[in-house]
RNA sequence: GCCCCUGUAGCUCAAUGGACAGAGCAGCAGCCUUCUAAGCUGUUGGUUGUGGGUUCGAGUCCCGCCAGGGGCGCCA
């Protein structure tokens, strides 16, 4: 298994221990964990630790033996000569040079090209997996509002929260994918109110239409009751007289109502299929589902409790709620988490009294030991309160609960609003994206085959949509722009899937099985030397992505991929080389590339298609 | 008032405290009879918002300030 510099671990803890003798040996303090990073230089690769900090600590050392300390640059040099004198030609390196306070040590470059390769390809799909890490984490995303149709804000937390599950599984976590839709609340009855009060009975056949009309029916209501500016008294008494149906509705809801309970499945269940059609679409599956209104009856209990132990403060007697003070309790003086409600005056849940409430499922009833909230930013202060009063209720498991926050998704006419009519649909985008997908292999590939289209346009457009979330970092905002979205060149998703289409296309031409085996002791190319450095370094990567929960980091590595490919491609001729040797090696090279490509897509949920 | 996030090329974004701050888009100049031009090559473009501090070394860490966004008791 190669895990980050894994592939030359022996020989590079063979060096270690001599730098460490060599310190030992001439009274220089001892360097500590050295760390090894890749040589930055292009055309050539190894690996290369700096003497900085040890000629720092040395030179702090001399100065309270002497006085005088030394020149911190310069003496790390002169270390880092010492060091590479005294090591001479170690196994497995070809060369090793001192550089500006670097030792630098040059990989013996067949043995390394052969490893690498070797590895990759017996590896294949699970090339770069971690080893098992014995603990289990929960990721919760894909949390639409039932009742609302799934625009491009839920798109961003969707592919967000799969791609970081698929990247903590493949580092070797087992993985449990969890989706909490709100199924509850006042939204929700308005919907139900309109739907009861002029459209009962109607409902539009295909599953996205009916998804949407749900949203427009919610839009409608909520010109209906919102107070207008210059009403005349009519229609002031009319809008109350709706929202008094509304309130009735929701009180009947809550008793329990069989017939209302009835319409509200029924339309919830229209945002499902919808939902989970566009999961099919995304091709993610999800193992949990909880609703909102599962958990309401648990999360009261709950209230009990934390107002029984003294935690919760019942301001009910007099007019009030039940309260958490919870800077307070936690003994802070100045203001951070504030003081939250967990319980309405009349005794009704809140979505913070459910969140504590889930809380305890998800470690008590699922085991997890870890759990991962991918939740819009602005809910940070939210889960801060309920992680915060999980803790003073003395639920250990709470400081194991993490809020990954991510930026909102806006327009360019400014933020999403359903009630003005403002939103993109994701299912809009995704059907523009097939439709210029389409556009554009009917221009550069019309060789295609028509059954063959629809598949390719699908994964394409997926792949562009995908990107354009994942190639920003989830702290940022994003202004979803369509065309920057859709657009296929350059930093973009077809721009890998394209790399990998174009390997893809080298190795069927190539009319051979791929050879068993190629020696790489011929001059390569600083192309090739490239592609060879980046693939090595795709197992590092995935554990440095999942333990700092950015998915980003293997989008961008993604398309250094996608980039050095396609220069190796355009520079370096592999059926037309010029032995036979070297097209050998060079068809296992590109066929090593290619499965990095297809692992690094496959962990950013996007299709890696056979053509385009 | 308190808390959180952001500020890097004209625009959108990268950069475990480490070697000359990098890509894409846009602009300019080239490359399809050669493994798919959704591509490649070259080129233009920077006082990393600002002032201090820590460090051998700061876009990165600490403090102040400026600008923008978000959040803060019965919405989710």
């Amino acid at each position: 298994m190669l895990e980050g510099n894994g592939m030359f671990e022996q020989e590079q803890q063979a060096i270690e221990q001599r730098i460490r003798s060599h310190c030992a040996e001439n009274g220089l303090p001892d360097p500590g964990s050295l760390n090894w990073s890749p040589i930055p230089f292009g055309g050539e690769w190894g690996i290369s630790t700096s003497f900085f900090q040890l000629a720092a600590a040395h030179s702090r050392l001399l100065k309270e033996q002497t006085g005088q300390g030394v020149n911190v640059p310069q003496h790390a040099q002169e270390i880092a000569s010492q060091v590479a004198s005294a090591l001479g030609a170690p196994a497995g390196f070809a060369r090793v040079e001192a550089l500006n306070g670097y030792l630098n040590l040059y990989y013996e470059r067949a043995e390394f090209v052969r490893r690498v390769v070797d590895t990759i390809l017996a590896e294949g799909d699970h090339f770069g997996r971690g080893e098992p890490k014995g603990e289990r984490v929960m990721v919760e995303y894909a949390q639409p509002n039932a009742l609302h149709s799934f625009h491009i804000g839920h798109y961003r937390n969707t592919i967000l929260g799969e791609v970081l599950a698929r990247l903590v599984e493949f580092a070797g976590f087992e993985t449990i994918r969890a989706s909490y839709p709100g199924d509850l609340g006042l939204g929700v009855i308005t919907v139900l109110w309109i739907y009861q009060k002029f459209y009962q009975g109607q409902e539009p056949a295909e599953v996205h239409a009916r998804g949407q009309w749900l949203l427009k029916l919610y839009v409608e209501a909520t010109r209906l009751l919102e107070k207008k500016e210059g009403e005349t008294p009519e229609q002031t008494a009319q809008r109350e007289a709706y929202d008094a149906e509304r309130r009735e509705l929701y009180r009947r809801w809550d008793d329990g109502d069989p017939q209302v309970y009835e319409l509200w499945h029924r339309l919830r269940e229209w945002s499902m299929e919808e939902l989970r059609d566009i999961l099919r679409i995304m091709g993610i599956k999800i193992d949990v589902w909880f609703f909102e209104s599962e958990v309401d009856e648990s999360a009261k209990a709950i209230v009990e409790e934390l107002i029984a132990r003294g935690i919760a403060d019942d301001e009910r007697p007099s007019g009030g709620a039940v309260i958490v003070k919870i800077d307070e309790k936690l003994g802070l003086t100045k203001e951070k988490y504030r003081t939250n409600v967990i319980l309405r005056g009349d005794g009704t849940t809140l979505y913070l009294t459910k969140d504590l409430a889930l809380a305890k499922v998800k470690f008590e009833q699922y085991h997890v030991d870890r759990s991962i909230y991918v939740v819009d930013v602005r809910q940070s202060m939210h889960l801060q309160q309920a992680f915060k009063i999980l803790e003073l209720w003395g639920f250990k498991q709470a400081e194991k609960c993490y809020h990954l926050g991510y930026g909102f998704v806006s327009l360019p006419e400014g933020a999403m609003s359903a009630r003005r009519g403002r939103i993109v649909l994701f299912k809009d985008v995704f059907d523009e994206a097939e439709r210029r997908v389409l556009a554009e292999i009917a221009h550069k590939n019309p060789d295609m085959p028509q059954d063959q289209r629809q598949l390719v346009a699908q994964q394409v457009g997926l792949g562009a949509l995908a990107y354009a979330m994942l190639s920003v970092d989830n702290n940022k905002d994003i202004v979803f722009d369509v065309e920057a979205a859709l657009n296929f060149d350059g930093h973009t998703g077809p721009y890998i899937q394209n790399a990998y289409v174009r390997a893809n296309s080298i190795l069927k031409k190539a009319g051979i099985p791929l050879p068993e085996q190629a020696a790489f002791d011929y001059t390569l190319s600083s192309h090739e030397v490239q592609m060879i450095d980046l693939i090595s370094r795709f197992p590092g990567m995935v554990q440095q992505a999942a333990n700092e929960y950015r998915p980003l980091l293997i989008a961008t590595y993604a398309y250094d991929l996608a980039n050095t490919f396609h220069s190796l491609y355009h520079a370096v001729p592999v059926l037309q080389a010029e032995t036979e040797p070297i097209r050998l090696a060079r068809l296992r090279l590109v066929a090593a590339a290619r499965q990095t490509i297809e692992n690094a897509l496959r962990l950013l949920s996007i299709a890696a298609p056979e053509v385009m």
